[in-house]
DNA sequence: GCTTTTTTGTAGCAATCATTACATTAAGGT
DNA sequence: ACCTTAATGTAATGATTGCTACAAAAAAGC
C-alpha cells in the first residue's frame, strides 16, 4: 500500500521538464511555422530546454516532430471514437463531424490541421515523418469508413452509395477546409464550403 | 521595315540565360520541395545560374518565388478564360472545370497546386509572397464567381443558390483535391472525391 | 580605341542550421 | 562516503543558409 504504488523514482539527475508540456510547446511552434521553417533553437526556447536535453529526450528534430504529430492527432481520433463512432444515428454522426471540423477551422486564428499541412509540405518522402503522417491519416480514414459502413448496413445510407468513395469525399472536404483555414482565408468562406459539403452528403446518402 | 521592328540590342554584356527557361527550372524545384526547403544553391544549379546572375535578375529568393508563382498560375487562369468562361452551357463549363482539376491532380507524380501548397506552408505572413498568393487566389475565384453568376442570370442555376457560397464550395473542393494529391495519396481517391463533388454541385444547382 | 554599361564567375561574407563534447550537477544504490 | 546513472548548462562543431564584393568579360555608343 505504501511502497508498491508509485515507486518510480529514477536513478540519475531528475529531469526539470514535463514531457507533455514540452511537446505542446513544440507543437505550438510547429503549427505556426511548419516543420522546415522551425529551427531547433526556436523549439528549445519555446520548450525551455537546452539542445542536449532536447536531443536526449526526443532523439532529433525529426523524432520530436513525429511525437508532436502523434500528440496533436490524439484528441481528434479520441473525439472521433467518443462522438462520431458513439452516435447511433448516422446522419447525426455526420452532422457532428462537420460541426467539429467547422469549429476546428473557423476560429479566429485557425492554422489548419497540422497533419494535413505537414503532408503537403513534407517534400521529404520516405522519412519517419511521412510514414507517421500516412499512419495517422489511415487511422482517421478507417474510423470514418467503418462507421459509414455500419450506417449503410443499418439502412441509414442508400445501398448504392460506395462507402469507400464517400469516405474519400469526406476526407477531401476536411482537407479542403484545413487548406482554406490555413491560407488566411475568411472563416465565413470555410463555413460556407462546409455547409454546402454537409448538405451534399445528406442528399447523397438518402 | 528593317530597323524599327526588333532593334532591342542592349548595352552591356549579353545574358546567357533564357528568363522563361530559368523560371521553369526554378518552378520545378519549388514544386518539389516548397519555398522554405529550397535553397538558393539548389535553385542556381537547376537554373544554371550563379548566385550573382540570379540575384541580378530576380532580386532575391522571395522575388524569384513571386515571379515563379505568377508564371505557374498563368496557364490555369488562361485555361479558365479560354474554356470555363467561354463555354456557353453552365453545367458543361463546370464539368470542364472538374475534368481539368482532375487531370491536374491525378497524374502519376502529381504535386498539387503550387499556389495552394504555398498558401499553406507560408507561415510568412505579410510578405510579398502571401500578398501575391492572395492576389492569384482572388483572381481565380473572381473568374469562377462571375461565370456562375452569369449562369444563374441565364436561368441555368437555381435562383435560390448563393453563388458566392457555391464559389467557396468549388474553391474548397479544388484545394482539397490539391491537398490529397500532394499528400502522396492514391490518385483514385482524388478522382472519387472529385466525382462526388461534381455530382453534388450538379444536384445543387438544379 | 576608348568609355560606359551590364553580366559573368570566383570566392567569400556573417548568420544560422542541426547536432554534439564536455564538465557539472543531482539523484539512487550500496 | 563512494560509485553509478542520467539530465543539465556552456560552448562549440562543421555544414549550410541567403546574399554580395570584386574583378574579368562582353557587348553598344562615340
Amino acid at each position: 500500500m505504501s511502497s508498491e504504488q508509485e515507486s518510480k523514482k529514477e536513478k540519475g539527475r531528475p529531469k526539470t521538464f514535463c514531457r507533455v508540456a514540452a511537446l505542446e510547446a513544440a507543437m505550438g511552434v510547429f503549427c505556426q511555422k511548419g516543420y522546415e521553417a522551425t529551427s531547433v533553437a526556436q523549439l528549445g526556447a519555446a520548450m525551455k530546454m537546452n539542445p542536449p536535453s532536447l536531443y536526449n529526450a526526443f532523439g532529433d528534430k525529426e523524432g520530436l516532430f513525429v511525437e508532436v504529430l502523434e500528440h496533436y492527432n490524439r484528441p481528434f481520433t479520441d473525439w472521433l471514437r467518443a462522438n462520431f463512432l458513439a452516435e447511433p444515428d448516422t446522419k447525426k454522426a455526420i452532422q457532428l463531424l462537420f460541426d467539429h471540423v467547422k469549429n476546428l477551422n473557423t476560429q479566429k486564428n485557425a492554422l489548419g490541421c497540422l497533419i494535413v499541412n505537414s503532408a503537403i509540405h513534407s517534400g521529404i518522402k520516405r522519412s519517419r515523418i511521412s510514414e507517421k503522417i500516412k499512419e495517422l491519416h489511415a487511422e482517421k480514414e478507417e474510423i470514418i469508413f467503418e462507421r459509414l459502413l455500419e450506417g449503410q448496413a443499418a439502412g441509414e445510407i442508400r445501398a448504392d452509395v460506395n462507402i469507400r468513395q464517400l469516405t474519400c469525399y469526406l476526407n477531401g472536404l476536411m482537407q479542403g477546409a484545413s487548406a482554406m483555414a490555413r491560407g488566411q482565408q475568411n472563416p465565413q468562406a470555410v463555413r460556407d464550403m462546409l455547409v454546402f459539403g454537409f448538405e451534399s452528403v445528406m442528399s447523397m446518402i438518402r
